[in-house]
DNA sequence: TCAATTATGCTCATTTTGAGTATAAATGGA
DNA sequence: TCCATTTATACTCAAAATGAGCATAATTGA
């Protein structure tokens, strides 16, 4: 209990999502000179900062300026060589996830300092279109090639990417990640040095500064798994909203599409919506409008929506 | 981003439980000198501990030798004031918690360095007999007490404790050691020198060193809520146990008692168990003797047990 | 006016869940 | 030996939840 510890520093970074224009986006900063994006950062200080939250809420004011309607703290990374660049540092990555119903235009947005659709980083995640090609077309074969390589490795590549029987798990979203990395598939395995050479042609989805995908991936997972037992849901919704766009915004998060009537049936039983008696009027007939019960009314305060994207789909790879 | 940082010690910490004696028991550490026990901790030290896991593990070899089934992350915590005596110095503190099947004594185990009853920490959680008496005769109506003074607490309390038609939520182990701390009920508010005087007579449950209660709360939760997706709970077993005595460390943990014949059908129905065709022999009828089936198997490896402890019971302080 | 579009209402078979009752297989004392 | 006691296991049954779909309503735009 007595060797010396050497400085450490701590990092705040924060994955802010919203959903926005038919998109699950996360907010993200461009620095000059550095052609990876980031997430809103900066050091925790202890003598400034009374709890870590409070220089998270600074440093995303400062950054970004964008209204927090959820914070929750996700991981915290230390291992080295994931904060590349840093080698002298020691330096210890907390990972936060927010949520904003923020829909116009914060402080610091330019071109470069936006947002970013979230499955632009793992495009693997979206199934709300079909089960995507690059997992049997380009994953698969190359975490097959990988496993030659690796092969006390095969279960838990069978449990991430659902393979041999196992069912695609959506909240597995960092498991998978990580194997991406091991494997060389994404851009930042090369960017840390792990390898010289990606392991295709092509690394998968666009790569973040430092360990900042890992956060994000960490994040979509967090939210994709407490969707399920808390209402989380509703911190990424404005006031007003109908059922459709909650709806939208549940398969944005789950990756995956939602039986409408089913859907509707769940939230009504939930109670944690009323109706607000007026109208949407667009395309077809017209939507009801609802808004978020007060909790105090709610009955069942805290549960979630239990989403299921419907019995198992069989996959290409799977043997029936 | 210029602001200096000052120095910062990481202290890792580790709640690790096991199920033994009809008591879901946490490990705990006597110092000379000091009445409260600890968890096993020790610094975070960078250049020697390639990740943080590597460090606990060091801790946890060095101050208790106990094997680990199972390691998992809880939360960091890094708020001032928590860390009492320690007003110099930084303290980061990273909890974990960590699962173990070991029966039989450890290196370290003297009669003040072993293991101890969780619900000694925490006896309003232990529903399993019955609804904890102290609820409301001492916790309840001191928190209202509290309330009087803090009107803006009431949806926190309603929450935690299931009051007014709320139910009570067995994950909400934190939630509800906060409140208590903040109202003074548990000795750690006096120790940090939040109050002079706890706000009862008796300060609930016993206390722990530093935030260590904290830690041991927030492994309980995640352990209950974790339970219920996945199969963690067989990280507590020895390799070959009857169904009872799963169904015995699963109430452990969840605090409160299962229908016998519904958790029978559940386990059997999820495929994680095979039997191994040997009895045990003791009171009434001999038990089956099951082991758990390699998870290649298992048809759905990762999902939990959905424990449940039937339908809602009224509170005697709700009003029906 | 009608095709297209979207929302909403409703049915129906299955599965899951909560709560029992019934039966089986042991022990230990009278 | 017999029987009360104890524990395990098997089975039933109603209620609730779930997955899937059909049917109808209320709009817009051509």
């Amino acid at each position: 209990m007595s060797a010396p510890s050497s400085e450490i520093f701590i990092d705040l970074s924060t994955a802010i999502l919203r959903s926005h224009d038919s998109c699950l986006q996360c907010r993200l900063v461009g620095d000059e000179g550095v052609d990876l994006h980031r997430l809103p950062r900066g050091p925790f200080m202890p003598h400034i900062h009374r709890t870590m939250e409070t220089g998270l809420r600074q440093w995303v004011s400062e950054q970004v300026g964008v209204d927090l309607a959820h914070i929750e703290q996700l991981y915290t990374f230390a291992d080295q060589g994931r904060h590349s660049g840093e080698t002298d540092r020691h330096v210890v990555s907390v990972g936060y996830l927010a949520l904003s119903r923020t829909h116009d235009a914060a402080d610091g947005e330019t071109a470069a300092n936006n947002w970013g659709d979230i499955y632009d980083y793992f495009p693997w995640e979206d199934w709300r279109t079909d089960r995507p090609d690059m997992l049997d077309a380009i994953i698969l074969p190359a975490l097959d090639k990988w496993l030659k390589k690796n092969p006390n490795q095969i279960d838990r590549v069978r449990l991430a990417f659902g393979r041999d029987g196992a069912q695609w798990d959506e909240e597995f979203v960092l498991e998978r990640y990580e194997l991406l990395y091991q494997a060389a598939l994404v851009a930042e395995a090369v960017h840390d040095g792990r390898v010289t050479q990606p392991a295709t042609q092509r690394p998968l989805g666009t790569p973040l500064q430092l360990d900042h995908r890992r956060i994000l991936a960490t994040a979509l997972g967090r939210l994709r798994g407490k969707l399920k037992y808390r209402p989380v849901i509703f911190d990424l919704m404005p006031p007003r909203f109908t059922l459709r766009a909650l709806q939208a915004t549940t398969e944005l998060v789950m990756g995956a599409n939602l039986h409408k009537q089913n859907f509707r049936r769940l939230v009504e039983k939930s109670g944690f919506l009323e109706p607000t008696g007026t109208m949407e009027r667009a395309r077809g007939r017209p939507a009801e409008i609802f808004r978020i019960r007060a909790t105090q009314a709610a009955e069942r305060p805290l549960a979630g929506l239990r989403v299921s994207a419907g019995r198992a789909r069989p996959s290409k790879f799977s043997p029936k």
